[in-house]
DNA sequence: TATATAAGTGCACTATAATGCACTTTATCT
DNA sequence: AGATAAAGTGCATTATAGTGCACTTATATA
């Protein structure tokens, strides 16, 4: 089971000890969006995703849907 | 090294035999979206690429980046 | 080589993501 | 408890993704 996209990055987030605010700073994504993306709202882009995902150190993969892991 | 993601899409769907007309119809994404998409034109929302992983059994992740795989 | 089928392009319109601002609520400190 | 920082919400505006339509270019097939 896997967790939800916005969790990931909360939980990544705060892993690194980052703030949004500091997140949104450093990813140059506007704070109010980083905000809705992280309560699960909207739907971001991908630009913005991987905005947010090269901060964390993250990357967007597009994989073939597996059981589990 | 990794695909371009809209080069993933288009090589899944290549393998699945499908035409983009095929999985526009299939995803509900409109046809002109899809071949935006995969000449890596625009900038898709989370909602529109999983429209299409789904179709092709595939799902959208994001994990910590790591050399190669 | 015709002819059909699939893929790509330009443009205008509509829907909505991204943003800023002001504010409230919730944690985290002395 | 009071102060401070962090997280969350509402709303209006701007930027742009998603779309349909008409058309061109490329690829496959008879």
């Amino acid at each position: 089971m896997h967790q939800k996209l916005e969790d990931t990055i909360k939980a990544r987030r705060k892993a690194l000890r980052l703030s949004q605010e500091d997140l949104a700073s450093l990813s140059g994504v506007a704070l109010r969006t980083l905000k809705a993306l992280e309560v699960g709202e909207g739907n971001p882009s991908l630009r913005t995703l991987r905005k947010i995902a090269e901060v964390l150190g993250m990357e967007i993969r597009l994989e073939v849907k597996r059981l589990d892991t």
